[in-house]
DNA sequence: ATTGTTATTTTGGTTAACCAATTCGGTTTC
DNA sequence: GAAACCGAATTGGTTAACCAAAATAACAAT
């Protein structure tokens, strides 16, 4: 595919979304103090107003920094500044409206992180009903691997599913919102292909072995070979 | 503030949102199979009519799917299943949305992990303007223990800064959308008060002193003995 | 002066109508 | 017969008007 090049040219244009200029008025009213936490901010009428937008424009953004912690709307009452007396926030708040579209290096440097730990809180934690799902997808893993296809899909869930096995609630979610970034950079890149599929389904065996076995070191350090084998193959497949 | 125990009783009065309704059955849709990626769905008007709400419930809902990556919408055009071939995410995309009322324990767990591995990325790759402004953060928080106030919020600032010097962006920007529910258990219960934030102070120095030197290792270990010692007395004032 | 009540205004939520861009079908043209 | 083309219908985006709940202010009774 090598559209990569010239699209790269053009990478630039980036439009800067109303919603997200709203978002960096608010932002601003917030770090420069004019804002304190459990202030109600004006109506959304008044915003809508003072920026000369929609209500609906400013609705949006509101809900997006609902989203995040930093505000909280109640009903028929008012939005507040609810996060952390947010002077801490500073230039951040922008930059968590980025994670959708980060650097690859810092996705896998974090996936990294969350899954070896996943897999260390599963071997501790897994209950029989765990083994059984995670065969069960290592299964149709294997499956679609013995008949050469992508199967992106069934390597991701076999890893969702240690992290549910992990019983930590906070760690599941978090890896599945930077999951959709790593399948969208993963198929890109046309990561299947030869026989690194077949390594790759011996290695998820031996992640599950560990697991089955409650040895949570092992399992954990088996994850991050693992993982570091996928992010050195993607790599030099980058180029070529 | 007694009222705790009182709202307990009631806690499970969950008012089933109708968007979260909605999101269900679109959900269901996807896992069932009659919704594969690359499908444009129903517009959303259709949507609306056939689930008997309004088109602005139904917007609301495709947006936060579109959120965490499993929905593409564009503009006049339609909007597509876009993720994984989310067959993978079977019970699990309603599990994301309640990361904001996630368990204590998941919380602080999954906080230690990315807080030692930034801590460890800090210490290799901070420059010297980093070191400017984690003392600087530091500082500010010296002060307010120093006058026996909260402080609070520069405590987190100085977490915030270190994760900032990580130079990982997504590790950020998960540290971002979990921090506001580390500062509501913090505050629901009353954490500071007696000699503890001097301690913390004294922690902060030493893992800034690691940082400092470049050393990963050190710094991460010293992260990880401050958050465990937070960790044990906020759990010991619990009860309190 | 304080409290309890009521009327009014303001709030976020919801609906319905409108807009411009896109898609798709049928027609024309080569 | 195929491709180019035009227009009607459909799409998501946007706006403005409306709704019930909540907050607020004014007032009355104690």
């Amino acid at each position: 595919m090598g559209k990569g090049k010239i699209l790269e040219t053009f990478k630039e244009i980036v439009i800067e979304s109303p919603v997200d200029r709203i978002i960096k008025q608010i932002r601003d009213l917030i770090t420069s103090g004019q804002l304190n936490p459990g202030d109600r901010l004006p109506s959304e009428r008044k915003l809508a107003d003072v920026f000369g937008v929609g209500r609906s424009q400013v609705r949006d953004a509101l809900a997006k920094l609902e989203f995040y912690g930093i505000l909280k709307t109640m009903p028929q009452s008012g939005t507040v500044v609810a996060g952390i007396g947010i002077t801490a926030l500073e230039g951040l708040i922008t930059d968590v409206l980025k994670l959708h579209d980060s650097d690859f290096a810092s996705l896998v440097e974090t996936r990294v992180v969350l899954e070896t730990q996943a897999a260390w809180f599963a071997a501790e934690r897994r209950t029989e009903e765990d083994i059984e799902s995670l065969e069960k997808a290592l299964e149709s893993y294997a499956e679609k691997v013995k008949q050469g296809q992508q199967a992106v899909e069934e390597d991701l869930l076999f890893h969702l599913k240690i992290a549910e096995a992990s019983k930590n609630t906070v760690l599941k979610s978090l890896m599945l919102i930077i999951t959709p970034d790593i399948v969208k950079d993963f198929i890109s890149l046309d990561v299947c292909g030869d026989d690194r599929p077949q390594r790759a389904l011996e290695e998820h065996h031996e992640i599950l072995n560990f697991i089955k076995e409650r040895k949570g070191q092992e399992a954990s350090e088996a994850m991050r070979a693992h993982l570091i084998e996928v992010l050195e193959y993607s790599m030099n497949n980058k180029k070529a």
